[in-house]
DNA sequence: ACCCGTGCTTAACAATTTCATAACATAGTG
DNA sequence: CACTATGTTATGAAATTGTTAAGCACGGGT
């Protein structure tokens, strides 16, 4: 995957913490656990996942407070957060439309379910994100196509490959360090070795046929004209 | 010119039904009526209509269930369906946004904001999904009659493959993951085993007997010339 | 109700591509 | 110059997709 998503869930049952943690991690996701209202606001400031689960009910804080007072961080207004809630929980206190959740999950959950609902969020993020384009001295990456086009002529990368030029490119003139890129196209546990970076680095190097990739020695790479 | 529009409009109140159906009709809509959930589904799978306007309770079947079986039909999954509450129904945003509705309009209705709504909700569809007919490379795709057409020779496909083949072609070039053709072709819930797609992409290009459709390894498929 | 054909899914296996690594070369830095 | 970070290359393992055939479910027709 491109960058792993990463999911923070927030329940004060263990078990069900440690059910659906089981179920997320098995489809790929990061995920991050709090068991309180006042975990969720902090973790969701340190870590800012792409998501967050919410249970409603919960000691400390609830799931509602927690989601208003996440919803007023900077930098997390668009985050997607979803609610868990019983299915005979009284609905008008789950309210929670109006401090601004995205969905919300019922209990029992079932874990088909809720992973396709979890995707369906997920994929309403991705049609908001970043530019589908960018263009940068003379090379056009488009990230719905897969490919890079230099001249109009069609570069076409393997994912890393492709997901590291993305990454490059998404900030041109930016210095990603080593670790930054790890993070981001390998995923956060993954652990790979010292020189992997370097040999996707050069490959994109002869495919694109030019320095516009930079190394900054001792910090990272750079993708600049 | 393009086709005129279809909305099925469903409330038990004749009241309302006429009143909504005399504001549309003013508005150059092609509207059909539908008194209770069950009729709701019948003709939506009859009538592929372009927008689908519910009210939640309603006898024979709600309109909650309705949606669902709605959404559960082939070739009805990204149909627009908006539904009608009452101001104080909590209950009905939160279970309405379970099953996949696009938008809510509130009782009592007000013709202008009602329309304006409407016209947004349309506006959404125009960008994806409009065209009955693409056509791409040689191919052409009617999605009406379910076919795709060489040189004027008639390509029939199952529907799995031909909806597979159809959201490919909506969008040439776009890679499309595979959880993305889960999701749109298959359905949010539905789980199948992995060679699935694959097996039909087979198909298709056994079928067509070219190379547009592209592997993108890691990612998905896409439909290139 | 029974049969038949079609469409859909699966499973097993083959083929392919991508990826990570190791070993060594080179460049940059103080 | 010594030391460290990065470049290069080939190679095998791992991941992903392709292919095929078989079985099941369903609908239409008799």
């Amino acid at each position: 995957m491109s960058k792993k998503i990463k999911i923070l869930l927030v329940d004060d049952e263990p078990d069900i913490l440690e059910f659906m943690e089981y179920n997320l991690i098995k489809e790929g996701y990061d995920v991050i656990l709090g068991k309180n209202g006042k975990e969720a606001v902090d973790l969701a400031r340190l870590e800012k996942p792409d998501l967050i689960i919410l249970d409603i009910m919960m000691p400390v804080m609830d799931g509602i407070e927690a989601c208003r007072q996440i919803r007023n961080t900077p930098g997390l207004k668009d985050v997607l957060i979803a609610f868990l809630t019983a299915r005979n929980e009284d609905y008008s206190q789950i309210a929670g439309f109006d401090v601004g959740a995205d969905d919300y999950i019922g209990k029992p959950i079932k874990p088909r379910v809720m992973l396709s609902r979890i995707k369906a969020l997920l994929r309403r993020l991705n049609g908001v994100h970043s530019e589908v384009t960018t263009k940068i001295g003379g090379i056009e990456i488009d990230r719905e196509k897969y490919l890079a086009f230099r001249d109009g002529n069609a570069i076409s990368f393997p994912r890393k490959e492709f997901e590291l030029l993305a990454l490059l490119t998404s900030k041109p003139g930016k210095v990603f360090t080593r670790d930054d890129i790890l993070a981001r196209v390998w995923g956060n546990d993954v652990v790979v070795g010292d020189r992997t970076i370097d040999v996707h680095i050069r490959k994109i190097r002869e495919k694109l046929g030019d320095e516009s990739i930079k190394t900054v020695k001792g910090i990272g790479y750079k993708f600049d004209i």
